[in-house]
RNA sequence: GGGCGCAUAGCUCAGCGGAAGAGCACCUGCCUUACAAGCAGGGGGUCGCUGGUUCGAUCCCAGCUGCGCCCA
């Protein structure tokens, strides 16, 4: 047996202020490298890459969620001996970033436009330098145990060299294609955004109803977007429509245009919506594109990319979208057009998930990903298993949406963002340029003006940021990344790309070893205290960063880690964090205990025989601790997890353990010594445990009780392998409920906690705790019976293997009442068991056809039951009248 | 419109075929030398509704109601 002689020890403070240490305890561990990976060494891999945070954001409550479990993983890895890289790093959001220093400009009086691309985008690192990546001071805030030596952005060289040969590489392989289609644009932004882009809303608008044409030929069409009739093509009817039929292949007046237009038949068209005439527009409308198309119908775009009505020939052009929605809709009601409205008319529109605007419908020239084959691959992976998707159920929800994916658009009217690579001539020619091959000189020659949607490069982010398309060490080493931690909601978004491009990027590989990941974790999105989202509107947003001043990072942690059920949203409040904070108070207090009575964690415990039942018991659970802890983990169960821990340390080693020893230490000598050790020892393997979770009042409290360097780089607890004792722990479980039935005894009859009285226990020896009367006495508070005790009052505690009757004197002042109230109701309890399990027994079907250990189990049930009744009675009976 | 999920203690959530659980909140009493950010004790639920399967249903199945999410 070693010990930590006191030299070594540290002194803890009296009370935990996590504010004075945390920052210089997170300093120590980056300064002592603990979490930077070395791709050479001969440890078994462990891997996660950051979900790159934006580099506009700052550290919200979902970063501090899923920073979290990710640290949770990494760290307990990095005990387990493995070679644990956490690899963070940021992306460049394209988009939000263009917008903002697009404003920064105007603010200045500046059009970016004057400043050339050239310029703009020097100030747009001038920013990042500047003002980029607040979140990852934040980081360190948290605890992240990140390797900042491997920092990466989607915009340096390399991982933007990643993008261009990712580009390349798709666009030969003929995944990558250019055409002229309807797409989602931002008026606002003036750029194309994806599907996934696009958020559906309610919103209440206006249903119009217009007629084309007049007299016998007229037709009634509505719509939502009055303005867009002015792209009217056709009118299109169903073939089957006995109405119109004899009306197809007509032409019919377009109102206020000047137009005429035809009328044709389409089976996409609902006879049975509205008039069963729909208006065509197929440059601005997903739907008339496809009819359009079928059809051979011009397609004409008549609004700019502003949103503002252009080249329709009319008064209209030059008006903004929603102007001319109500000014075209007012020169039709003056020609008497307007047949019906509707007002207000609740339909679904899609709004721009970055700008919020409603999207607009536009033909356009984009760039698109063919994601047939890629799409394939990616379902494929997670189909046979060589991506795990936790939980499971979530795995439909991929399938759906990958298998059945549109073509991605991949082309942003964009400045900031890797700028597409595509070089086009004089006479046509388009040639993609490599990332170490000269672009075309020349008269004439240039590249094409739009950059990539910044997912293209978050696609790419597991391997990247590892050094790809080069072989490097890291690569070697840390790719397939060993799990993703993200939120379901963005599932689509990266998750899916990640798995379609890396797949793709490392095909060189067997396709075990191709997949971006081995394990998906999902988890959910942080609500309040009331299930709600949260969100600036409804003001329910919390900020992280002061919940951690207020109470501390390892509570806040404690408190997301403790809410983190798999695929589930995590309800988050004050409360329960200052609920976290408690706990750890509980565990520093309790380590300050066991450190004043000099416990030490010992290399080897005494022998068992030469340890108590309480001993034993508090040991044993421990292990089962362990074994529960890493059963839980292996699968994320992180809630789960932490609850075991909560459990373990209030409930069991506080509540129980503790003061258990205390009556061991004061026995001295050996015991006393043992009791020092196995204090040390369930102290030493629950501050491992906890780490993970709360890491820095477990690394002080550690290093406090070790002596030894860091609890960062500590080994993960393995169980002992010990079996556990049953006899102790059926003798401690007697113990804790004899105490527990005395102290109610002792409350009903309005005994003070600490009020000492005299006691005499009879029956100790049937149920095995003759050795543990000392024990008894201390937590229940009993002095042992003195001179002229007087049993005034009396209880018998039925227990597993016998009962106890303790005799206490209560100087006379017994409060009858009470003990009736209290044995009236265990009565009641008792009898109502009685019949339930009799009522069961007495049913032949259930003798015959339940398993017999149920049938068993029903009997000594109701054994129990007979004999509570039994005692509870006599009890009752030999009260006095009141 | 299509799909998925959820309804369990005042609140937030576990449990998911054989005795209703946790945290917080609540009530009572305690500053008992690790801890009042605490200790001890206590109250509180026909497990959404209606049927069905089963010896037995909070748990499985069907329908209904009410919420939520995703997709169009």
């Amino acid at each position: 047996m070693t010990q930590t002689s006191p030299a070594q020890r540290r002194e803890l403070p009296s009370t935990w202020n996590p504010a004075d240490v945390e920052a210089e305890l997170y300093q120590r561990w980056v300064d002592a490298g603990y979490f930077e990976a070395d791709a050479n060494s001969d440890r078994p891999p462990f891997s996660i890459v950051i979900p790159p945070p934006n580099v506009t954001g700052s550290l919200h409550i979902g970063h501090a969620f899923e920073h979290t479990l990710m640290d949770l993983l990494t760290r307990r890895r990095r005990m387990q001996g493995y070679e644990a890289l956490w690899l963070p790093g940021m992306d460049h959001a394209s988009i939000a970033v263009q917008a903002l220093v697009e404003r920064q400009l105007r603010e200045e009086g500046i059009d970016h436009r004057e400043l050339g691309r050239e310029g703009f985008l020097e100030r747009v690192w001038q920013w990042k330098e500047q003002h980029g990546g607040a979140i990852l001071s934040q980081m360190r805030r948290l605890g992240d145990g990140v390797d900042w030596s491997r920092e990466r952005f989607t915009m340096d060289a390399g991982l933007s060299r990643a993008v261009n040969t990712m580009f390349k590489r798709l666009y030969e392989d003929g995944l990558i294609y250019r055409a002229e289609q309807l797409v989602n644009w931002s008026p606002n932004m003036r750029t194309a955004i994806s599907d996934i882009e696009v958020e559906h809303r309610e919103v209440e608008g206006e249903l119009v109803t217009m007629r084309y044409g007049d007299g016998d030929s007229a037709l009634e069409v509505a719509t939502t977007r009055v303005e867009t009739m002015l792209g009217d093509t056709a009118v299109a009817v169903h073939p089957e429509d006995d109405r119109y039929r004899h009306l197809v292949g007509t032409e019919i007046e377009l109102p206020l245009t000047g137009r005429t237009i035809p009328v044709i038949a389409d089976e996409h068209v609902d006879p049975t919506f509205g008039s069963g005439a729909v208006k065509v527009t197929p440059a601005h409308d997903p739907n008339d594109f496809e009819i359009g198309r079928r059809h051979d119908l011009p397609m004409p775009t008549i609004m700019d990319e502003g949103g503002r009505i252009a080249d329709t020939g009319t008064r209209f052009d030059g008006m903004d979208r929603f102007e001319a929605r109500e000014a075209v809709r007012e020169a039709l009601r003056e020609q008497g057009r307007i047949v019906a409205e509707k007002r207000p008319y609740v339909h679904s529109v899609g709004h721009s998930s970055r700008s919020k605007e409603p999207i607009e419908p536009r033909l356009s020239m984009q760039w698109f990903v063919r994601v047939g084959p890629l799409a394939k691959a990616a379902g494929d992976a997670v189909r046979d298993g060589r991506v795990e998707v936790h939980p499971p159920e979530l795995a439909k929800r991929y399938f759906d949406w990958i298998d059945n994916l549109h073509d991605w658009a991949i082309s942003r009217q964009m400045w900031w963002g890797h700028r597409i690579p595509i070089w086009y001539g004089p006479n046509g020619e388009v040639v993609c340029v490599g990332p170490d091959e000269e672009p075309p000189t020349g008269e004439g020659w240039h590249q094409d003006e739009d950059v990539l949607d910044t997912w293209f490069s978050s696609g790419l982010w597991p391997f990247s940021t590892m050094g790809w398309p080069d072989d490097t060490a890291d690569l070697r080493k840390f790719y397939p990344t060993s799990v993703l931690v993200t939120g379901y909601d963005i599932l689509f978004f990266w998750v899916a790309r990640m798995m379609m491009l890396g797949l793709y990027g490392m095909s060189d590989r067997s396709p075990e070893e191709a997949v971006p990941f081995r394990r998906i974790a999902l988890h959910g999105i942080v609500r309040d205290k009331h299930g709600k989202k949260m969100s600036k509107s409804s003001g329910n947003t919390v900020d992280p960063l002061q919940w951690i001043d207020t109470y501390g990072t390892d509570a806040v942690r404690f408190t997301l880690a403790r809410g983190a059920n798999p695929g589930a949203d995590a309800p988050m409040s004050d409360e329960w964090v200052a609920g976290a904070r408690s706990f750890v108070t509980k565990l520093f207090n309790a380590t300050r205990f066991a450190l004043g009575k000099d416990a030490f964690a010992p290399e080897r415990l005494p022998d068992r025989a030469e340890l108590t039942d309480a001993d034993r018991w508090i040991l044993d659970r421990c292990d089962a601790l362990v074994t529960e802890v890493d059963e839980l983990l292996e699968d994320f169960q992180f809630a789960k997890t932490v609850e075991a821990l909560y459990h373990f340390t209030w409930d069991e080693f506080c509540d129980w353990y503790v003061e258990l020893s205390k009556v061991q230490l004061d026995e001295g000598g050996r015991r006393a010594e043992h009791t020092r050790a196995v204090l040390g020892r369930v102290l030493d393997v629950l501050l491992r445990l906890l780490h993970p979770i709360t890491p820095f009042v477990t690394e002080v409290l550690w290093t406090a009780l070790t002596g030894r360097e860091s609890v960062v780089v500590a080994e993960w607890p393995v169980p002992t392998g010990e079996p556990a004792d049953a006899a102790a722990a059926g003798r401690i479980d007697a113990l804790r409920r004899l105490v527990t039935e005395i102290r109610r005894f002792r409350a009903d009859q309005g005994v003070k906690p600490n009020q000492r009285v005299a006691a005499d226990l009879e029956g100790l020896e049937t149920v095995g705790l003759v050795g543990h009367l000392p024990a008894v006495r201390s937590l229940a508070r009993l002095d042992a019976p003195g001179e002229g005790f007087n049993a005034s009052s009396s209880m018998r505690v039925g227990l597993a293997d016998g009962e106890v009757t303790v005799g206490i004197d209560l100087s006379g002042a017994v409060d009858v009442a009470a003990e009736r109230k209290r044995l009236t109701k265990d009565l009641e309890a008792a009898r109502k068991e009685l019949d339930g399990t009799e009522k069961k027994l007495n049913n032949p079907s259930f003798t015959e056809k339940a398993p017999a250990e149920v049938v068993d189990k029903i009997r000594s049930r109701r054994q129990t039951a007979l004999a509570e009744i039994e005692r509870l009675n006599t009890r009752l009976e030999s009260l006095p009248e009141s």
